[in-house]
DNA sequence: AAAATACTATACATAATCTATACAAAATTG
DNA sequence: CAATTTTGTATAGATTATGTATAGTATTTT
């Protein structure tokens, strides 16, 4: 990490620049220590040099640069930053507080660059587990107690599936490994669960048909044959919508007998034992276990017609 | 982004007579930064071109050159070379061919450098309305008549959410203009005629709220009041969702008397008498004249209290 | 606890724009 | 040909964009 002055040095561009340029186009958005120094990383010196260049090179204002960088966020996730606003940190419960704010105020540009500051200190997964799911958890709950409107849980879900989507399709697929299917059956509307396994699922290189909450299940047979699903995926917070599931689980069994299913959500607290063998906590760690007893064996996926 | 003197350094054009055309010809129309300066795109600046050229090749008279200009705009203004044979050229046509192909090949890296192709060629506004909406109505009805899987479609919309959601953070924001909220009510999936409308609304310097499609109506007017909304912009489709929107803005509208409502979408060609005042067809010309006449009135968002 | 660094907020200065209006030469019209 | 319209430029006065400076306070280092 370094001091305003080292960068300034290394960039060689005016401390009081530097600044301003946060102040005004939020270029970067450096940690702070305890006492509200300023704490640059590699990345934030990069894209300083980066916007000084295309400057000097190009004779572009500064404006005009910084256009350019946010224009081309797609590929770099980590360079945006977020206002100085009020003087948080940039713990998850700091983010946390941050990120409600922001999303029941339907402000998105600065939930983003909030979102955009987590990934950028800490591993994806990590953010999705203790930032994101803990907010929208959260904003489930002020909801359902009346403290917020349904369009402002719709919105905050919105912009979360788009971070949710982003990774998704983001993550390298290892094509040996077999393909997956996660969805939640018609009814449960509740899928932050089975985004985070989906998650899991996917930075493990699986390929993974997302095709989330309150899915029919008329047809999904279908798509598992045409698809090759070789693992099936659904979580279910409703007790009553268990019943269903335990059908189609049956039926789709007798169908396609190599394939995996793997439970999870509230509902499986009271488990039927039918499907006792399939249901998984949400903890990590039994994630990982599953991955290793269930999906490795599966490995090389068929792909001979 | 160029600013006016770029434009005018890379033209030959002089600034005020750049700005005279536009002032009497709408030849181009600019984005504005948040403080008003004009923002000139690549597209802009080749408009800008052509006319001159125009003008001096063939002796017209800048009324004429624009008389020209707008009579072809149907045409493909790319005239940067005839190598128009069919299939791999960058008309709209041909890209969105090949754009389907990607999408439906789930191949992303592929799709988002056509897209960008698309985006160096054209207006933005316009690659929205020519290529990406019909490549993703296309896919829509590929996808309900069967041919393509529900992971395709998902992909496919997406992907080009994602190009969307990067216009709407970056184009600049008009402190001074009112504020806007967008969504389709619940039921309601299909979003891609707000999408459109949302981005002309941006372009013209409107912060927009977007809530996307399937937003339950409850507690939206919360929403307005605390976020000061003076535009409400909603799309439906299927015409049996219009009932409880109808009851909504009765609400609304006793609720907020100064709230200025649009509405779009396939449900409204039959349109229920109280709602036809704010019905508004697909066509980017009715949006001007909206924009005109209901929008500039409402200028100088209330910033007191 | 000094000394060295940084922080925030405010203030300037200069360049680049903005809008609105004015004006003159060229083209068109009656 | 005189009157009018079209078109390119010019100017005034206000505003925005941008880099830099300073004051007064707070934090970090030695």
């Amino acid at each position: 990490m370094y001091s305003i002055k080292k960068v300034s040095e290394l960039t060689d561009i005016p401390i009081v620049t530097i600044r301003a340029w946060e102040k005004r186009y939020q270029i970067v958005t450096p940690l702070r220590t305890g006492g509200g120094h300023r704490l640059y990383s590699e990345t934030d010196i990069e894209t300083l040099k980066w916007i000084k260049d295309q400057m000097e090179r190009n004779q572009l204002k500064i404006s005009e640069a910084v256009f350019q960088l946010k224009n081309k966020s797609g590929e770099a996730l980590a360079d945006t930053g977020s206002q100085s606003e009020s003087g948080s940190g940039s713990s998850y419960p700091d983010l946390g507080e941050r990120l409600y704010r922001e999303l029941t105020a339907l402000d998105s540009a600065q939930a983003h660059r909030t979102i955009d500051l987590a990934f950028s200190l800490n591993d994806f997964e990590d953010v999705f587990h203790r930032l994101l799911a803990p907010v929208l958890y959260r904003i489930g709950d002020a909801w359902e107690s009346g403290l917020i409107t349904v369009a402002q849980e719709h919105f905050a879900s919105q912009l979360v599936m788009e971070r949710f989507n982003q990774f998704h399709r983001i993550l390298p697929v290892q094509a040996h490994l077999p393909l997956a299917m996660a969805f939640c059956p018609e009814g449960e509307h509740h899928h932050m669960g089975l985004m985070l396994f989906s998650l899991f699922m996917r930075r493990k290189g699986l390929d993974v048909v997302y095709l989330g909450p309150n899915t029919p299940l008329a047809g999904l047979t279908r798509l598992i044959k045409m698809r090759r699903v070789s693992i099936v995926a659904a979580s279910v917070s409703d007790p009553p919508l268990l019943a269903a599931l335990e059908t189609w689980i049956e039926t789709c069994r007798t169908e396609h007998p190599g394939l995996a299913f793997v439970l999870g959500g509230q509902a499986f607290r009271d488990c039927p034992p039918s499907l006792a063998d399939y249901a998984r906590s949400g903890d990590p760690a039994e994630w990982e276990a599953w991955f290793r007893s269930t999906v490795l064996p599966l490995r090389y996926r068929d792909l001979g017609m």
